[in-house]
RNA sequence: GGGCACGUAGAUCAGCGGAAGAUCGCUGCUUUCGCAAAGCAGAGGUCGGGGGUUCAAAUCCCCCCGUGUCCA
């Protein structure tokens, strides 16, 4: 990056000076004369006991400080975000405050909710999870604090001068740092695409704050202004409210109380590490997260695991809803909602403790066997093992040496083998395939969008603005494109058919089933497949019931984690720790359909996202945050509120009837409901009677008696199958008396008997017909058997001098047979017919030649 | 989203190419006033589902379903 990116006027008026760090070799700008900056490792940091700024404040004070600070200077205060990012793709959890705004207001899609505002936002990291509690600055969760600026063109708010003049009043004049300890050192920032100058904040050894300033766009080697360029700031709070305090650590500062309770009984890092997970954890439930395997629930579940077994080896523990409570009382000042709902969050924990349980009884068994195994075998346990048991029973290898009365000899390569086998895997699937469309030149007027106003047109006027292949633009549409989980309206533009309808920036692209023949500026008459889009509006506000039973009747750690609204049928995913049961599944059903009797007003309105939150609070992102200054609201009156971009019913009975057809557990956590509504699941529901109905009248009872029918036939036909195997036995049974008694003494050779027969017997049956007749010593059963496929044949031997399988082998050439065995049992097939009467001969004779060599050799 | 492990009797699991097993539980009998316990006998299995390889598959291979676990 060109060095005149950093060359900033305010820096100049101020005398700050430019130098290159001896240490790490970057430049940065300060007031005073040095030769390192001000961050770690160039300066290792001090702050116990020497406070970098003047100013003692705790956590909160420091928040609110900071924020206040911003407001003075022209910056619009801003709620916080949940720290689940459920509106993308590409990550789980919200990393630093400008996530909130990617990639809609980023990008210049969308309006910042304000411009510039600053905000205080939860933010969590796993990536330094192995350092919480040991650096004593490291956090699972943490707060970053941030001013951020958009500036389109024309419309410039501010940059870079600004910005570090705010950075630097802040510190100096607000919070008392000393001026010339402070370094603003030059660093690159990347991300996305994008790219651009940023100032690392360095205080006393410790970077305090990063100042980003997003301004090109990277086109292989060459760079090209954004059209929107952003100042994307990020101050840590937890790391201002240390320097303010000088306390040893991060975590006193922090945590306080909270954290001293625990010092007695632990070591001073498992004590932070437990504060700061449940700290996370608090927010992770919260906003919605459940434990899980999978996804952002497995990091959950790997906090919650990992204070289950700090906890487990401490004296006197606190319960876990204990310490996570103990917590929450200090976070719910400011987030009110962290302490709303404790006894639904105990829930959540408590499935979660119960299945961690179950996990290690598991494994301990499993291990018990696999040691059994091993000693037998004369093997070793060593870190392959380990690593073994890690990945495919959650145990680690402590509690696994422990299980086998050998703790402590955790092998030292055990991480690196762990790391190793995961090497190879890969990282999340972002590649979301996108189909071709075209780009809408830059004159073309936004897309003026109707069907939020009025869902029920369905016939309506529009000129064409573009239109090129398939694609046609309006000036005015009520086409929904595919969005929010609903699916595209279809219908047609004149004669021509529309297939989709998908939103591109500010306009809507309506795709036909063939290239395009409009002029643009042209009338076109469009008309949306009615019965369609009806259905559609009934499966999306049948979501929006469901939803809210659900969470009425479950808790409110239920979240919708995902939906879909086709025209068939639609399904719903949400946060539970379990399945659903069939009462609690009933109690849904008559919720729902309660509130459609009621036939209560459903309002869609736009509303300021400030008003809308202070109303209705954070429940609102259902579907994922949705950026911008105003919200579309829907809301099913004392119900249901959710901000949503869907075409809606405007009161609860026109969705008329829901029927939930089934619900599966797609991942731990997560279960997924499939259902119908209105006419659709009134159709389905007469296919289900009438299925039943027929059902009925073949079993001859009433439908209320099918079950017990079915049961009865069930029990009848279990009954006869055995009737059926018992009446087989005893034939074989018969037929190995009959061969038995006809063999009789003539085709015994010394000891051994000899049973050479043709039978008609299934293959299992002349196994089972084999086995009986060699049961006890020293007997020999050859049998030959045909079927369709051709000849098999069987060779039983319970005397040590017959040899099954070589007997098999002098039958083999004589009907072309394959097959093999061992001493006691060989199979083969073959040719049928003559040549299968001359293989029994060939066995019978080797059998005989067998056992008496054995005699005359004996 | 990916790696690994696991689906066998009601439960927990063994068997891992050649004739489906153990322990607990269950039923009956013996014993007891009764219970517990013990002994004896017995019932209980589409070896998750579907393809394939093989003379032969619970066992090997592929796909699917389910479960667990680790990692993004």
């Amino acid at each position: 990056m060109d060095a005149a990116e950093y060359d900033l006027e305010f820096f100049r008026r101020q005398g700050f000076r430019r130098s290159t760090c001896e240490s790490c070799g970057s430049a940065f700008w300060s007031l005073a004369e040095r030769r390192r900056c001000a961050e770690e490792p160039c300066t290792p940091y001090h702050i116990a006991g020497t406070p970098g700024f003047s100013r003692s404040l705790d956590l909160q004070q420091m928040r609110e400080t900071y924020l206040h600070f911003f407001e003075q200077r022209g910056h619009r205060r801003v709620g916080r975000y949940p720290v689940v990012a459920r509106w993308r793709a590409d990550v789980f959890f919200v990393q630093a405050s400008i996530y909130d705004f990617q990639p809609w207001v980023t990008s210049g899609e969308v309006e910042p909710p304000a411009n510039p505002l600053t905000i205080s936002q939860p933010c969590l990291r796993f990536i330094d999870l192995e350092e919480v509690g040991r650096t004593g600055r490291h956090f699972t969760e943490f707060e970053m604090m941030a001013h951020h600026a958009f500036n389109r063109p024309g419309a410039p708010v501010y940059f870079k001068d600004r910005c570090v003049e705010l950075c630097d009043e802040l510190l100096t004049s607000e919070l008392g740092a000393d001026p010339k300890a402070i370094t603003y050192k030059e660093e690159v920032w990347e991300g996305g695409g994008n790219l651009g100058p940023s100032l690392s904040v360095g205080l006393h050894g410790l970077e305090v704050a990063t100042l980003v300033f997003m301004e090109y766009t990277r086109r292989g080697d060459a760079l090209e202004p954004m059209p929107l360029t952003v100042v994307d700031t990020g101050y840590g709070l937890e790391r201002f409210t240390w320097m303010s305090q000088g306390t040893p650590t991060a975590y006193e500062a922090v945590f306080g109380r909270a954290l001293e309770e625990l010092l007695d009984r632990l070591p001073f890092a498992s004590a932070a590490m437990l504060v700061d997970h449940a700290r996370a954890l608090n927010f992770l439930i919260t906003d919605g997260v459940v434990p899980s395997n999978t996804q952002e629930g497995y990091y959950a579940r790997l906090l919650l695991r990992r204070v289950l077994r700090t906890l487990a080896r401490m004296t006197d523990p606190p319960s876990i809803e204990g310490l996570l409570d103990r917590v929450a009382r200090d976070e719910a000042r400011d987030y009110p909602e962290l302490g709303a709902h404790r006894e639904d969050l105990h829930r959540v924990v408590q499935a979660e403790v119960e299945r961690f349980e179950e996990a290690i009884d598991r494994a301990r068994a499993q291990i018990r066997r696999s040691a059994a195994r091993l000693e037998a075998t004369g093997g070793t346990i060593g870190a392959d093992q380990l690593v073994e048991w890690y990945d495919s029973l959650g145990v680690t290898p402590d509690v696994a040496l422990e299980e086998l009365g050998r703790p402590g000899e955790v092998p030292p390569n055990f991480y690196t083998q762990l790391a190793t086998r995961h090497e190879a895997s890969d990282g999340p699937d972002t590649t979301v395939a996108e189909p071709e469309r075209p780009s809408v030149p830059v004159g073309v007027a936004p897309t003026e969008v109707l069907y939020f106003t009025d869902p029920y047109t369905v016939d309506f006027r529009a000129h064409v603005l573009f239109s090129r292949g398939e694609y046609v633009v309006l000036d005015r549409t009520y086409f929904y494109p595919t969005g929010g989980g609903q699916i595209t309206d279809t219908g047609t533009l004149g004669e021509l058919p529309v297939v989709e309808v998908a939103r591109v920036g500010p306009h809507l692209l309506h795709r036909l089933d063939q290239p395009s023949t409009f002029e643009v500026g042209s009338s076109v008459r469009g008309r949306i497949d009615e019965p369609r889009r009806r259905q559609l509006m009934q499966h999306h506000t049948a979501t929006h019931l469901l939803n809210g039973a659900l969470r009425e009747l479950l808790g409110p750690h239920v979240w919708q984690a995902g939906a879909f609204k086709g025209p068939e049928s639609a399904r719903i995913d949400i946060t539970h720790f379990r399945s659903l049961s069939p009462e609690e599944l009933a109690a849904v059903d008559r919720r729902v359909h309660a509130i459609i009797r009621e036939n209560r007003p459903v309002r869609s309105y736009f509303e300021s996202r400030g008003e809308a939150e202070r109303r209705f609070g954070f429940t609102l992102y259902q579907g994922g945050a949705v950026p911008g200054k105003t919200l579309r609201i829907v809301e099913i009156e004392g119900f249901d509120v959710e901000a949503c971009g869907g075409t809606h019913c405007t009161r609860t009975g026109e969705v008329g009837f829901v029927t939930i057809l089934s619900t599966e557990r797609i991942q731990d956590g997560v279960v997924r409901l499939n259902y119908a509504a209105g006419e659709r699941a009134v159709e389905l529901k007469l296919q289900q009677e009438r299925t039943l109905r027929e059902l009925a009248q073949q079993l001859a009872v009433p439908p209320e008696k099918l079950a017990e029918r079915v049961d009865h036939l069930l029990g009848e036909l279990a009954t006869r199958e055995k009737a059926a195997r018992a009446e087989r036995k005893t034939d074989l049974e018969a037929l190995a008396t009959e061969i038995e008694g006809f063999a009789g003494a003539a085709d015994s050779v010394a000891q051994v008997r000899l049973f050479g027969r043709r039978v008609t017997l299934s293959g299992r049956e002349m196994q089972e017909l084999c086995r009986r007749l060699t049961r006890g010593t020293d007997r020999v059963a050859v049998l030959v058997t045909e079927n369709e496929e051709g000849g098999r044949a069987i060779v039983g031997s319970s005397s040590g001098a017959v040899d099954a399988a070589s007997v098999l082998a002098a039958m083999l050439p004589e009907f072309a047979g394959k097959g093999g065995g061992n001493r006691s049992v060989a199979t083969a097939s073959g040719e049928p017919g003559a040549a299968l009467e001359r293989a029994l001969a060939a066995g019978v004779v080797e059998a005989r030649t067998q056992a008496t060599a054995a005699v005359g050799g004996g």
